[in-house]
DNA sequence: AAAAATACCGGAAACGTTACCGGAAACGGT
DNA sequence: ACCGTTTCCGGTAACGTTTCCGGTATTTTT
């Protein structure tokens, strides 16, 4: 029979049934139940990552003097300091920066949720944002909206388990409602809005000068005596949008020009949109004679679209987009385009955090707004036989 | 005086200096240190997030049965399960990941290491990388090494510290020794390695098919009647330059076409070499009327510098170009490239990281090759009066 | 020489979670 | 009734770290 584990004798021992598929017994005189442990599946040696106390337990300190030596405490003997260090830099100790996380509950992360990784704009503000926080100890988790705002909730969610330390956030084309944020404010998560925000959370933003940006560029097109000129906007539920479309008709206002709404068409930013709009605005009586896209893409779907229609550029038809691209200057003719410089919107959002992270609850939310710098290339230097012309 | 701690009586106690700032006495009768804990400075009420205790605490259960009924577990009556969860569904529990992963040690979270985030190559990889893993439930940390070995080498310890499941690696151009990543290796932790390779280590790999990719858009070019082909090739030390080469000579070589070491150049992938090399290339005797840029950007620096210099292309000079961006597409001429299909990288290398997550030591390390496909535009149909005709 | 101050170290608790295992009650079969 | 079985829950330890605080030895002051 079996031996009970305490006694050792097999006297009293009865069975009790079955437990996680081992056989159970009972001693009777000892009060005590157990199971059939001959078979211990093996002790299955995981790799073992160099701890603290196995510092500790080389130099025969206790862990908490392994800790203070190595944190720089005032707690401790220099020679027993520079000894821990010593065996710790031999034995290859790293950190756990998860059990210090989950003591100091600060993940040294934060998490940046954007649209869309593939597009310039955001992948440079990305670059901006690693550069600025990397410097300042942080780690940088990304995440993907896609434009859909069911995948930009999940993404928060996601990010505040992973307990970010921080948020930067650039809403998708689809976010309306702000709930799934508000949370991390209320929680003194610093949130911090870039590019596309919301004015119903109260939290550090960093925008750009859209309003500015139009404005300058449609005044651009006039000096260059443009007389009638089009707008290619995007969705008017986005607040960059009718941004740009505002500062596009005061333009137009401040020089005494009509505003005409056949000349201003919202799209969903597709191609084929833009195309459509240009053949709506052909067929007109009165054709535009310059083209504002707020959009960079879109503006080259115009390129593409009025050279297959014979017409040239600018001269026929001048062309102005909205963030300066790489391609805007590769392209022929060079597009005119405004820089929105993303690099620096995403080191003012980082800055912001990196603020928001040390005053704590003094900081006080502010807005940055960041100006675009008009770029002029020959796709709006009209009548300077700039077509096809290439001294650049 | 001071009364004591313990015996509450005042008799014994006498100072026994300061420490950390504050007063510290000594009773000689309970032989008992303590401090003055007068000014205790604030209970300091942090924000508390919910925990399981919380949860068990408001149903007078175990933690370790709210663990049970929250994950699935089955020793846990369906009743007391479903009162747990709505219970934490109220409260609004969210485990903490951090604690999660210092138990099982198992962040479910990898590190990708890229050269640069603004190369739309890169980008568009780690799309694909994103969307199989977060299917999987794994979080992505980022890290860019600018083409800096000394930063590749602290991006992949930093992952390391933070405890990554794997390891996702493009190396920098300048990364030769590969130390850095043995460890991880060794440790068990999958390594993934894409795009620029090391033979060194024994891990996973995708690779595209270079030598295949050159072959082809030479023999294109053969095809298209070019009779000299010139090749601008990156760096000597890097393996895509020498496979990429190595394909461009072969196809020569099954053309009877000879090799003219004039015509090979290797650059650092910079404009200013791109355009020296051009105009080294006219000042030949038997100029090429034919290049075959292995890097994208240099093929643009290319075909501007070309329009300066007011030959046609393609019929004076084709050129093609390697990786499809968005922008070969938009420029005019068409660029011919080889689509790389960056995003089927990053999908096949968090493919074959998932494989080793679950086969563990089971996994066979191999190499994927993606091969790609030539897309052909206008930059290369030599003599079929393209240039400048529109018709896409 | 006694009292006070300093310097330095160890032990224990805590962060939030889960795995293991034992206890107790309820249930079932002879 | 008795033994065996099943069900379900609680306690404890552990993951690796840091922080608090008490203890001891040493040095300085009165």
């Amino acid at each position: 029979m079996m031996k009970c584990t305490k006694c050792t004798s097999a006297d009293a021992v009865m069975r009790a049934g079955f437990i996680r598929g081992r056989q159970r017994f009972f001693c009777k005189s000892c009060d005590y139940h157990f199971t059939d442990n001959k078979a211990l599946p093996a002790p299955e040696r995981k790799r073992h990552q160099t701890t603290i106390s196995d510092v500790a337990k080389v130099l025969g300190v206790a862990p908490s003097t392994v800790s203070r030596a190595l944190n720089g405490h005032s707690d401790i003997n220099s020679n027993t300091r520079q000894a821990i260090i010593d065996v710790a830099r031999q034995l290859d100790y790293q950190p756990n920066l998860l059990a210090q996380s989950l003591k100091s509950s600060e993940t040294k992360t934060i998490g940046v949720v954007i649209p869309d990784i593939e597009r310039p704009f955001f992948a440079t503000a990305i670059s901006g944002i690693q550069q600025v926080v990397t410097e300042a100890g942080y780690r940088v988790m990304i995440c993907q909206s896609k434009e859909s705002y069911e995948v930009e909730v999940s993404n928060v969610q996601a990010l505040i388990a992973s307990r970010v330390d921080g948020l930067l956030i650039c809403h998708s084309r689809e976010t309306q409602n702000f709930d799934h944020v508000k949370p991390l404010a209320c929680r003194g998560i610093p949130v911090v809005h870039f590019d596309r925000v919301s004015n119903e959370v109260d939290s550090a933003k960093v925008i750009l000068d859209d309003w500015n940006g139009a404005f300058n560029v449609t005044e651009h097109l006039i000096e260059q005596g443009a007389q009638r000129i089009a707008i290619l906007a995007g969705p008017e539920s986005l607040l960059i949008s009718r941004n740009r479309l505002a500062g596009y008709q005061h333009a137009l206002k401040r020089n005494q020009m009509p505003l005409r709404p056949e000349y201003e068409v919202h799209i969903e930013f597709q191609p084929e949109e833009a195309v459509a709009a240009l053949d709506a605005w052909m067929a007109l009586p009165e054709p535009p004679d310059a083209i504002f896209a707020i959009n960079y893409t879109n503006a080259f779907d115009l390129l593409v679209a009025l050279k297959k229609r014979g017409l040239r550029v600018p001269d026929d038809m001048a062309v102005v987009g909205f963030g300066d691209e790489f391609m805007a200057s590769m392209i022929e003719p060079g597009l005119t385009t405004v820089d929105l410089h993303p690099y620096r919107i995403g080191q003012q959002a980082a800055r912001l955090f990196l603020e928001q992270m040390r005053l704590k609850e003094d900081f006080q939310p502010r807005t940055f707004v960041i100006s675009g710098d008009l770029v002029i290339r020959q796709s709006s230097l009209k009548g300077k036989g700039n077509y096809f012309k290439l001294e650049i």
